[in-house]
DNA sequence: TAAGTCATTATCCTATAGGATAAATTTTAA
DNA sequence: TTAAAATTTATCCTATAGGATAATGACTTA
């Protein structure tokens, strides 16, 4: 049976990514960590691309595993997290 | 500065998106939702993807953006969805 | 003022995530 | 009991996510 593929916009997921990173950002700073440190605790060489990930630069983002690992660093729950994002990103 | 990589083991990781995908499969249960209906709701055209995603079968799991679009046709928040996950992965 | 630290910019490379196909199996409904 | 619907099994292909490098810029510290 054909029906419709996803409906929801490429602009809205982009726009998601961006505040994900935006709240890693503030965690992070929050807790005194350098994008160094977080970069490594998460398994990743390159400042770089964690930048990038962070600032949403070049279509790059965090995915699954990037985010459980930093939220392990910084000592908070998925869930708590997603509901920072959430509230920031209907507003 | 060298610095130990994540030393949070990819089994770790493994579970965690096995039991996202349980998650997935038992809300989407609960909602009356056949895996063909959520695939085509998060834009993608293969069932086989999509069933191997919630049985994490051949290292297949569901991305952010996969979990975004579950979570919109389910009609919940993220934060509740991890919130399920968590309870879930923690006993 | 200079050196060190921290972060950003931009681009390149490639292993794998993403997702397809087809056949088989299981479950459900007629 | 049979057919249809739904799901699973297994594997293949390739575009891109993942992540690196190098240079540059901004900020902090000595």
């Amino acid at each position: 049976m054909d029906k419709t593929l996803s409906e929801i916009p490429e602009k809205e997921i982009k726009k998601y990514h961006e505040v994900v990173g935006k709240h890693v950002k503030l965690l992070r700073e929050s807790k005194k960590i350098s994008q160094l440190d977080m970069a490594l605790a998460i398994g990743i060489k390159s400042i770089a691309f964690y930048s990038n990930c962070e600032n949403n630069k070049y279509d790059k983002h965090f995915n699954m595993e990037h985010l459980y690992k930093i939220c392990k660093t910084l000592g908070i729950q998925m869930s708590d997290f997603f509901k920072e994002v959430e509230q920031d990103f209907s507003s």
